[in-house]
DNA sequence: GTGCGGATGAACT
DNA sequence: GTTCATCCGCACT
């Protein structure tokens, strides 16, 4: 495994168009190092939520509490929260500070421990359902609520940039998934993922 | 203080 | 396709 990778410099979070932040995160690795163990792979989906105009975004229309304060964080920090009690949804805060937009990360194909990652879902052999959705890469990669409002870079938790995607890989953009509240924001073409990818989530069926 | 429901996943039928 | 797990954020009283 090559952990070599340069970490991703703040800079590139800070930039004001999270939905060019998002896409440009495909392919590149995400990387955990809790107590010493680490797990990580290639993000293969994401999802853009664009501060206080976006309607299913926590900060819309400036929306600010305790729970939603860290996305008026400078980009580069992680945006961690408990979805339906049970799932930590890891993301990634972009813009200059009190610009409230966040990239949720969805998807990973599993690349550095993944037998940690195995024994962490209870897994008995490698299944897309490993990391195929927020909830599921947050478990593997052993992210929760702790490490709402962490830095990124200083070693526990960081982006690693990739050689870049291969030629045969094909980005997509399509709705949000799970964000029916936002009305007619739900429509919005901003969750993006490597069209094929085993270990992109799929949508709630009807 | 109370009540509702969610940026989901997995086990059911 | 349906149901349930399980908690807290947040709006409202």
């Amino acid at each position: 495994m090559d952990l070599s990778l340069t970490p991703i410099p703040e800079q590139f979070y800070q930039r004001t168009e999270v939905t060019d932040i998002a896409r440009e995160l495909l392919g590149m690795h995400l990387v955990t190092r809790i107590g010493g163990d680490i797990t990580g792979g290639k993000i293969v989906e994401t999802e853009a939520y664009r501060g206080i105009t976006d309607r299913a975004s926590h900060a819309y229309g400036g929306r600010r509490t305790a729970r939603t304060g860290t996305l008026y964080s400078h980009g580069g920090i992680a945006y961690v929260y408990l979805c339906y009690g049970i799932h930590h949804l890891f993301n990634i805060v972009t813009g200059p500070e009190d610009t409230p937009h966040a990239v949720l990360i969805r998807g990973i194909e599993p690349l550095y421990g993944v037998d940690l990652m195995l024994s962490r879902r209870n897994m008995p052999s490698l299944k897309p359902q490993i990391s195929a959705g927020p909830g599921a890469l947050s478990k593997a990669l052993a992210i929760d609520r702790r490490h709402n409002g962490l830095e990124l870079n200083r070693g526990e938790i960081w982006i690693g940039d990739a050689p870049g995607l291969d030629s045969k890989e094909e980005i997509i953009s399509s709705a949000r998934i799970g964000v029916a509240y936002a009305k007619e924001d739900a429509l919005l073409p901003w969750r993006f993922s490597l069209k094929g990818n085993p270990f992109v989530s799929r949508p709630r069926p009807k």
